[in-house]
DNA sequence: CATTGATTTGGAAACGTTTCAACATAAATC
DNA sequence: GATTTATGTTGAAACGTTTCCAAATCAATG
């Protein structure tokens, strides 16, 4: 592979001048650069960027920290997360944490190593540790500090929202159904939203969540329709534990929507092809990532952050279940 | 941040010492070697691996690139291509190129610049460049050239079994469905491997392929029920393809399993609460994965792979369409 | 104790860039 | 035409490693 040192030796000028051509910075003589340029096309040369990285010290490395890229909420945020990227010229990395926080550290110091230039993180941890390396951190839908901006859907209002719209559908008495993964999580306002909604309409609800630790998955949900059996409306926190409450419902006689609404969070269902399509508040995962996307950029360039947390606003999508 | 230089000096000892306590290769006095143990530990060190890679002009990153992360059969295959990468101590990145060829061509380049160790791609360039740039590659699903070692499932038994699968739940007629999205794409063989057991058992079928450019897509599914409508079984591409096909049939009044048989392929349904649940070709996501990136580790270091094509077999999974 | 051979360590070169002070040339001013 | 100013260019240092040859130390042998 060509270096810079060849094309300046076959251009009859010094490196130094190579570079300001590549970089276009610096002045040069039209002449110059005309043969530089041509020393380049004749050598097939491209920039090391390893080496520039290297020389810099630092790279156009973003990395992307999340559970389980497999997870669909997730694989779209990506999608737009990789895009926005790459439209300012930076490449993603993927890590899978599988929201083990050992693991999450032990990426971390990974990402140190590799000084990427960010981190994009729905992480579990209190990741301070990235903060103290200076790396530039957006966490999204986790709210851990100051110094990591944090990036989220409007989650208090789709809470209220869901309530709304439940009780516009019929329900007499909802609830709000679903744990929330980390203490951090944004998501709990998901439930605040949905309670104060209620309250300030004076309409009966319930919430249900568990402890943490369920061996059996299935319990919960079958736990939920013992509990509450005279519950006419659902607002899950997200969009497959609306599933699976469907499901297991289902199974135990009741109907949906005709004995009991469902809402759901997230809209991961962008293809109506399978069914129940799910009612739901839908996050602009879209916006969302390029949003995070900007701001970490911005924070990259070392710009101040103004807001800690940035809300962006959702909607209702209605589907075959209210 | 702490150099080796720095350690070296706090030792008492040459950088080339630390390097070799760090590498733990070469020859180093227990006395020595603690001492500069010490001395990491006292600084806090980390090796800094983007001096590594420049100076041994590689990377232990490895690209992904695909057409899309949002679609659920490539997000899948994502997280098992990193996990296993990561028990290598390699990295992943992501490439989005949405299918086109320009967007391919684009991320090669960078990833030539930015020397990547390997790629593991879905593409639908003959990407010729990428060997001749000295990137090993593994292609999955697409059989390029000797050069590129495809990965793929047994597209052709996956044919024959759904051929099979659809005759013994009751069809009299079956059709294959669907588009092969590049002429290097191995799904073709699915068509293959269906029209051959077919005729092995002497059983009328029917091929539905268009001229890939159709601008209504919906068009697609009507025109098939338009111009077969004595068809009373379906093997589908993918099971996209078949999510399609039985929402457009049900919307003529086709009843799916009673009035025709469907069976797609892929097995991205990890969760069966939307229904219909498919019956499907199940493609072994994970062991493709994982034998991608093996054999991609293994050219990486140098090994001749035997084989040209790896192929995985696959597994019948029963749904609701059958 | 001198010699040999094996083991351990030092130190410098090299990887491909960018950057910056210094120098060279050209253009503008009086 | 001499002086200043602006414009181009050079060449070397630096970034943090690894690697390799030479030098130094050590252990064993005669």
């Amino acid at each position: 592979m060509a270096s810079i040192k060849d094309v300046a030796n076959l251009a009859g000028v010094a490196v130094g001048t190579v570079s300001r051509v590549i970089n276009n910075a610096g002045a040069v003589k039209p002449a110059t650069r005309d043969k530089v340029k041509a020393a380049i096309e004749q050598l097939n040369y491209v920039p090391d960027e390893v080496a520039r990285n290297f020389k810099m010290q630092k790279s156009k490395m973003v990395a992307l920290m999340l559970p389980s890229i497999w997870n669909p909420f997730f694989s779209e945020l990506a999608y737009y997360i990789e895009d926005e990227l790459d439209r300012s010229g930076f490449k993603l990395m993927l890590c899978n944490s599988g929201g083990k926080p050992e693991k999450e550290l032990y990426y971390f110091d990974m990402l140190k190593q590799n000084k990427v230039a960010g981190i994009v993180g729905i992480t579990y941890n209190d990741i301070e540790s990235s903060v103290s390396a200076g790396i530039p951190m957006i966490s999204i839908d986790r709210h851990f500090s100051k110094q990591i901006t944090c990036v989220t859907s409007d989650n208090f209002e789709g809470g209220r929202i869901a309530l709304r719209k439940l009780v516009q559908a019929g329900s007499k008495k909802p609830a709000f159904l679903g744990n929330v993964p980390s203490m951090y999580s944004e998501t709990l306002r998901r439930k605040d939203g949905f309670v104060h909604e209620a309250q300030a309409l004076g309409i009966p609800y319930a919430v249900y969540e568990e402890p943490d630790a369920i061996k059996n998955e299935d319990e919960y949900y079958s736990n939920f329709l013992r509990r509450h059996p005279d519950i006419d409306g659902v607002f899950a926190i997200t969009d497959m534990t609306a599933a699976r409450y469907i499901e297991t419902a289902k199974e135990a006689g009741i109907r949906v929507p005709e004995d009991v609404k469902v809402i759901g969070y997230d809209g991961i269902q962008d293809h109506p092809y399978f069914h129940p399509v799910l009612s739901t508040i839908r996050q602009p995962v879209e916006e969302m990532a390029r949003t995070a996307v900007k701001l970490l950029l911005g924070k990259v360039e070392g710009e101040a952050l103004e807001q800690e947390v940035f809300c962006i606003p959702v909607t209702y999508r209605a589907g075959e279940t209210t």
